[in-house]
DNA sequence: CTGAAAGCGCTAACAT
DNA sequence: ATGTTAGCGCTTTCAG
């Protein structure tokens, strides 16, 4: 069963393909009642239009590649999320690839996405991504890139992200607040920018509050819960004074609250805890973990539209790339002792 | 700044597009000098095959159409990332739509898909669809569709699923084996076929192991936190004995445990809990919450293997549709009294 | 081993 | 108001 196209529309109507094909795109120099005859027809026949020919001849795919780690972190997933809808009300599509982490496999998406001639790439880098050449030979051979989260900015494209260093100063701040005078804070080896950024706000915080910043309160591990109990556990075997936990994301602040309740120290009284990510679960453990909200479909619809509004312009990459950063939002539970 | 084509890449070598053609596909009549002349011209050219123009002449694209209701809950995204593993491994891309739970929009959906001339679609149905033309249409036309967990034996096209009627048996036949001699179950109103399996199974069971089925004891609403609190409250008030409550997704079951603490009940002492689906938070609240699990990166995996295995049969509706069914996993936590 | 030529289905400038 | 024509960049048969 071969696909209809304009020609066999024409045969049916005795008229030529090409009239057929403006009276489809509602030319003004084409009749009214060709043009519903024409589309009559079409229905009749299920025509469908092939966007493959008419792409290759206008050079306008309206497909944005979609490049991310994995889908199977709900952070990832909820960005998708948003671009996707405002994508979708703009009438464009995506074409979505999974970094898995790698720099390798980040190459081969591009590689695709140029392939398949998408009209841009909005992408958040691989944990293992530390050179940018991929990325910045896009912006030099002037393909649209928007990078959201997870940026450089020495790859110098438009990006969207929240603001980690805020976000670290306001989650060490509230402790401060809460009455903490010696906060741990468990940060990653990884060189990720927005975790050092989390570290960098933290630091800022206690400077501004006249609190020391003391390298045995600041811990170093991979991304997990454990992470979080083995740090508790390290701190009380080694008889550390601390009253104010900040982990530098959900899961290892899990860790934390297990651990400490494991060695029956009391949560928040004696000690108050605060995570980053604002993850599902954050509000459904004992106690209810306070955190730091990253908007993520907001961050997934404010990089479509700042990508949309610049491939518009005409001039994507005509002016200092444009960032967007988006406020960190304290969510403020019991594990720190607030509204709980 | 043009794109290079074959063209170029022949100008600059003084040979004709065509043996350039060939040269790239590998051709055996080509000579393999030409060909390495030809490769490294495309290198040095920056040469990136355009995919539009050999669709349009070869008739297959690569590309698959994943249309699901959204990817902001975690059972969807994570399916779409076992889809995209698979399909990414088998040099396929995926065209991404989400239907927000609406007909009209998985409509759109197919129309973007045929235009964009996918090589079929891997889908999850609408909670609003309740018609299928749009499907059985695919279906008639020849277009290969895939459905995964919520599907409809009506459509007649190969689906991926798990057994939710087993798994429905499976979290009932654990509360009774736990002692529980009344079981409450909370379901919804929706008219989804996945979640009338779960509450067939419940019924299956405790006939199998001669307990009454107790209209009293079960409950339709809407999927929600308070779903599970108002039941609770309602059982109370009303003075109803019951001592094991098999909520029909997790959430539900969240709201079963919050109101149950809040009431001084003792968990799992004087009521056995358990949900459905294993959300992430369901290891990491007090109690933590038994639950059956479904499997869902292994569903994406497995829905793309059989779709491709169809697709390069060459007769995809040739057969009766195949169906993959996979089994539920009892995940035995604290909520339910087991090994904790 | 390489070249010539036709055509995939469409757009759009240029005729008529 | 409609028709003619020339491609977009590639695959693929057939000729040389």
């Amino acid at each position: 069963m071969k696909k209809t196209t304009i020609h066999d529309i024409a045969r049916e109507l005795n008229i030529t393909f090409s009239t057929v094909a403006k009276a489809l795109n509602d030319h003004p120099r084409i009749k009214a009642s060709t043009k519903i005859a024409v589309r009559e027809m079409a229905v009749k026949l299920n025509y469908q239009q092939n966007k493959l020919a008419s792409s290759l001849k206008s050079g306008k795919t309206g497909i944005v590649g979609v490049l991310v780690p994995t889908l199977d972190v709900s952070f990832f997933s909820s960005v998708v999320h948003g671009i996707e809808s405002v994508m979708n009300e703009n009438g464009y599509s995506i074409l979505l690839y999974q970094s898995k982490e790698l720099h390798a496999h980040e190459v081969s998406g591009i590689e695709t996405f140029l392939q398949s001639r998408v009209e841009g790439i909005i992408s958040s880098l691989a944990l293992e991504t530390s050179t940018f050449d991929h990325f910045k030979e896009l912006k030099e051979r002037g393909i649209p890139v928007l990078l959201f989260d997870r940026t450089d900015d020495e790859i110098g494209v438009p990006c969207v992200r929240i603001d980690d260093y805020r976000g670290g100063y306001m989650a060490t701040e509230h402790l401060i607040k809460q009455g903490c005078k010696r906060i741990v804070h468990i940060s990653t080896d990884q060189n990720v920018k927005i975790f050092k950024e989390r570290l960098r706000g933290y630091k800022e915080a206690l400077l501004h509050y006249n609190l020391p910043v003391d390298d045995k309160l600041i811990f170093y591990g991979n991304l997990s819960i454990e992470l979080g109990m083995q740090c508790i556990q390290q701190l009380v075997d080694n008889n550390v004074d601390f009253d104010g936990i900040f982990a530098f994301e959900d899961y290892t602040g899990l860790g934390v609250l297990k651990q400490l309740k494991k060695l029956n120290i009391t949560i928040p009284n004696q000690v108050k805890v605060i995570g980053f990510a604002n993850e599902a679960f954050g509000a459904h453990i004992t106690p209810p973990l306070s955190t730091v909200d990253q908007q993520t479909v907001k961050m997934g619809e404010e990089s479509a539209r700042l990508f949309l509004k610049l491939l518009k312009s005409g001039e994507y990459y005509s002016t200092t790339p444009e960032q967007i950063v988006l406020d960190p939002l304290l969510i403020i539970r019991e594990s720190s002792g607030g509204v709980g």
